[in-house]
DNA sequence: AATTTCAGTGCACGTTTGTTCACTGACTAG
DNA sequence: CTAGTCAGTGAACAAACGTGCACTGAAATT
């Protein structure tokens, strides 16, 4: 067993072109679908020759799934993160929107992933999103039923209001993604709109009565 | 002025090839993103050789910004259908969740190409949609301020509202072209969702104070 | 020390791509 | 009747694509 700092042993290599692959393509994504980037261009820059990239994954759209699982972390991430945070509670709506906009932030290849491909090109990809969305809605639908205990809602309405408030966050995501970052004032304003959305549904929860 | 019920004028030929282009364009992005898709395909699709596609778009992304208009047609037709419609009044969303299902069930390759390409691949087609989204929301603001009105709602807040039910019905459309009119009854239950969530906003409208 | 494994190489192939250019011939205008 | 317009043609190109195959050489196994 040689523990040496430099270069490490060979399943470690490979471990890392594999992630280059996956990092390199999330770059490209940023700027176009995944449909339209061909294996040798990411092949390309992750620095070997195209038909290395067989070694890794049998081919783009297989690349695209993995890709699915390393983009949802941060939103998994994201959901702890809002759950660890001490219950501000008078102000859960703006520590949501504080904790989406900090991940987008530091996150911008990733979510950009998410939400492009979400609808893409893709068929393999678009399903392993909406499964992995689908597990996200579920994890709210919990907490949500946690703040509504005594208000006897439904399992079902619940997932409802949890799915509106997931769509309308993923929205905040693209149009925050879409200001480049190069207008700050901008990313403002969207955060300030998905914080009033935000609000209005929890209004609507407050007025909602399930049926029994 | 030659009035033959066969083969017309030459502007009208011309014409026709070009409707013929953006049709056969619409069809391919029904399973595939645009990006992804060669001018030569198309050309090919329509019937014509490769280098005859430049008589009618510069390029495959000229040819996507004019898909836009093109698409957002039924759209329009939809909140001019919903406005037409005597207002049932008391279930203004029942009958608009309805509207929306026959537009989509009626012209499902625009729809998927708008919901697509919303967050796609190409830049130019993005921003062409953004913009004729944003007339749309503007549009149903208005409708909002007519239904609101002695509620004394700015016209921020009720953009805002707007804003947040395109969004909704933008991921109603997306859920039912996901299930390719191939299980009628999960479109029955996405219909119900869709209703549900409207409803839950109106509620969230009802107990809405906007600040003066 | 001898052998096996396998990530990465290099070449080759057949396709498909976008775009150029000179052309043709049916329609239109004068 | 004549001249001009212009939607569509067909050949040609350089470039990029996905993938098959035999290979190399360092690391791992024996």
């Amino acid at each position: 067993m040689t523990e040496r700092p430099e270069s490490r042993s060979r399943a470690e290599r490979k471990e890392r072109t594999r992630q280059r692959l996956l990092d390199v393509t999330l770059h490209l994504v940023t700027e176009r679908s995944l449909a339209s980037i061909s294996l040798r261009e990411v092949a390309r820059d992750a620095g070997i020759v195209p038909t290395a990239f067989y070694r890794h994954f049998a081919s783009m759209d297989a690349l695209g799934v993995e890709l699915v699982d390393e983009s949802m972390r941060p939103l998994r991430q994201m959901i702890r993160d809002a759950r660890r945070g001490r219950v501000t509670h008078s102000d859960i709506i703006a520590e949501t929107v504080e904790i989406l906009a900090k991940q987008v932030r530091e996150h911008p290849d990733q979510f950009s992933f998410l939400t492009r491909e979400r609808f893409g090109g893709v068929a393999a990809v678009r399903r392993a999103i909406a499964t992995e969305l689908r597990l996200f809605t579920s994890d709210l639908t919990v907490d949500l039923a946690r703040l509504t205990a005594g208000y006897d809602w439904t399992t079902d309405d619940l997932e409802m209001a949890a799915d509106l408030m997931v769509t309308a966050m993923l929205n905040t995501v693209m149009d925050l993604l879409e200001t480049d970052g190069r207008h700050p004032e901008d990313a403002a304003a969207i955060l300030e709109l998905s914080e009033r959305q935000l609000r209005l549904i929890a209004l609507g929860m407050g007025a909602w009565r399930s049926k029994p």
